[in-house]
RNA sequence: GCGGGUGUAACUCAGUUGGUAGAGUGCCACCUUGCCAAGGUGGUUGUCGAGGGUUCGAGUCCCUUCGCCCGCUCCA
């Protein structure tokens, strides 16, 4: 009867993490809070490069992007602009038999999709429903279509009593009153089984708070689910101060919350989280046919290595996925582990052209590590509408390409594009104007939108690094190595000093003096206690890739040895030598 | 939110029919040590997840609650 619990697959790692300080539970010593992880002294660091090559890949070694640092909470009218305050705040309900868990405003319609549902509609259409019927549907084919329906689990005790409160009832009413146990109070059916469900509870995702000290309604507002809106709120400050044009991008780091369902899986799915986000602007489509003739798609097979003009969203979009599976590689992600998954039309956002999940094979599963969408000018659009301002840019050689046309020209341009927007769906009024404006330059940008987690990239790195190997010493005794594989640009600490005595002062000053001036360039450690081998062994558990002991020899010539965390090969080298080195492997 | 499992030292775990908590590892100090968890000596650690109840007495039995893990919903 007592099923033991299957051991979560991340368990070694968990152990591992809190031993060694990367990573605690938050609130601990009161019992711990459901979704919120603290960082340690190893994984704080950990956190960190990865934030830092982040930031020099995305920001500091392009010109086409720039940074924004935007506050948590803000002004609550900008969730409603982005369609957060409206979806992330569903009345849910849960059915009490099943237990599934869904959207109360749409039951009825997943009703009406179903077999459950049609079932429901032909036996109400008799007008006034015959009660033999509605018997006979209940002890029939209701046990296997709607099992948990009041009246297909009692049909005599309850179809009896109830005859007369069916007839002439709506359709809903029909339904409601079938699935219920009192026979009076009609109850909302799950569409799945036909239990009763639950009232509708509101499910807020965002986390709310209060602004200024007066508890009021009016002074309602949200820590931000997501960096990203920020950015286009503040995208004409940064377009007129940062000598920038599309396509460029603005690129931001920063918490975000989530009132997530159902946390899980150590830190994958946490209630307060990190991202790295960017939103780079793109022209549309249309301003690049008049600018450059046509537009580039992947159906050119273009060169992805370097941007151009003529791209349009969709090279830009496949550009960015290519850029960001790179990163991952390049901190030490294998390119096996990752999984691009390109979204179907179907499960697509109403607002998105085209999104790609890169996805990492956890322990737990293959999960998103990024999502990488274009979103047309969704975003830039709603802002404008709710907020009254433009959110045009002007685009000066765009309205000389237009002054070029000739007539023909121009009108054949104006009736390709409105046709094409009649095509998917628009409105020719809406296709006109458009093209107004982008013959006069002006146009609200598109936007490529690739959203990281820094959690999640921490949590692939520390599962990726984990290994144990069996080793075997000189004596034939094996034993088990355990070893954080990270790659040096990620770890959290560079390299170890050790002397390799501590009792001998001349060693132990010299150990100093090397620790001191590396510490001066990167993250380093110092450790004098216990025997080497167990030294060496504490920095494989902390990922660190280098560990350098000062011997009797250094005295001599100034060599130390070098210990290589994953081949535990030592190389004797000079410190200058050293340094060099190290900073060929760590500049990345 | 629902169901199942689980919670004892920093980590891994033992703890009998209820009788007042232990092992290994780690960590710290000293000695020893010329390079892979070496050896010796000494030391350190617990609201037994929390709260309540039953009992003369609860880590152990009952109730409540919280966290974690595993399954349903979410997508950074």
């Amino acid at each position: 009867m007592a099923t033991p619990a299957p051991a979560s697959k991340l368990d070694p790692l968990v152990s591992l993490c809190k031993r060694r300080g990367f990573i605690f539970q938050s609130s601990e010593i009161y019992g711990g809070i459901n979704g919120f992880w603290d960082y340690g002294p190893l994984g704080c660091e950990l956190k960190s490069n990865i934030k830092q090559s982040w930031w020099k890949t995305m920001v500091r070694t392009r010109e086409d992007i720039v940074g924004l640092d935007a506050t948590i909470i803000m002004h609550p009218a900008i969730w409603k602009a982005s369609g957060h305050l409206d979806t992330f705040s569903d009345p849910m309900s849960t059915c009490k038999h099943c237990k599934k868990l869904m959207r109360a405003d749409q039951t009825w319609e997943m009703l009406a999709d179903n077999e459950f549902g049609a079932a429901m509609t032909e036996l109400h259409a008799a007008g006034a429903p015959e009660l033999g019927r509605v018997t006979a549907w209940c002890k029939g084919r209701g046990k296997g279509i709607a099992p948990n329906l009041a009246a297909v689990r009692n049909p005599d005790g309850i179809l009896a009593v109830m005859g007369a409160s069916l007839a002439g009832a709506t359709f809903r009413n029909f339904v409601s009153l079938l699935a219920s146990d009192n026979l009076v109070t009609p109850v909302q059916p799950c569409p799945y089984c036909g239990g009763e469900l639950t009232e509708p509870r509101p499910f807020n995702l965002m986390f709310k708070t209060i602004v200024g000290p007066v508890e009021d309604p009016a002074n309602i507002a949200y820590l931000r689910p997501e960096t990203a809106q920020a950015i286009f709120a503040q995208f004409q400050n940064v377009l007129a101060t940062s000598r920038q044009s599309p396509p460029f991008g603005i690129a931001q780091m920063g918490k975000s919350f989530r009132n997530e369902v159902t946390p899980r899986n150590y830190t994958f799915r946490s209630r307060e989280f990190e991202q790295m986000e960017l939103e780079f602007f793109i022209r549309p489509d249309e301003a690049i046919e008049l600018l450059c003739g046509r537009v580039t798609t992947l159906a050119d097979m273009p060169d992805l290595t370097t941007p151009q003009d003529n791209w349009g969203w969709q090279v830009w979009h496949t550009y960015w996925v290519e850029q960001r599976l790179a990163w991952y590689r390049s901190v030490g992600l294998p390119a096996a582990s990752l999984v691009p998954y390109w979204q179907q039309p179907a499960e697509l956002a109403h607002y998105a052209r085209a999104c790609v999940d890169i996805q990492y094979a956890f322990p737990f599963g293959i999960q998103e590590l990024e999502g990488i969408a274009a979103r047309s000018d969704f975003d830039l659009t709603q802002h404008q509408k709710h907020s009254g301002k433009s959110m045009e840019v002007f685009d000066e050689p765009l309205k000389l390409a237009a002054a070029k046309l000739d007539e023909t020209a121009r009108t054949a341009f104006v009736e390709r594009v409105v046709a094409d927007w009649t095509a998917r769906g628009k409105g020719a009024d809406e296709a006109r104007a458009f093209v107004a404006k982008l013959l006069d330059g002006r146009y609200i940008p598109h936007v490529i939108e690739p959203s990281a987690g820094v959690d999640r990239m921490a949590l692939a790195l520390l599962c990726n690094a984990y290994a144990e190997e069996q080793v075997t010493d000189d004596k034939g005794k094996t034993e088990t190595r355990t070893v954080l594989r990270f790659s040096p640009l990620v770890a959290p600490i560079k390299i170890a000093v050790f002397p390799l005595i501590k009792n001998k002062p001349e060693l132990y000053a010299k150990a100093r003096e090397i620790f001191g001036q590396l510490q001066r360039r990167w993250a380093c450690f110092w450790d004098e206690s216990g025997a080497i081998g167990r030294r060496y062994r504490r920095m494989d558990e902390a990922g660190t890739p280098y560990c350098l002991t000062v011997d009797f020899q250094t005295l001599e010539d100034g060599t130390v040895t070098l210990r290589d965390r994953d081949t535990m090969q030592q190389e004797r080298l000079t410190v200058p030598a050293l340094k060099e080195k190290l900073d060929e492997i760590l500049l990345g």
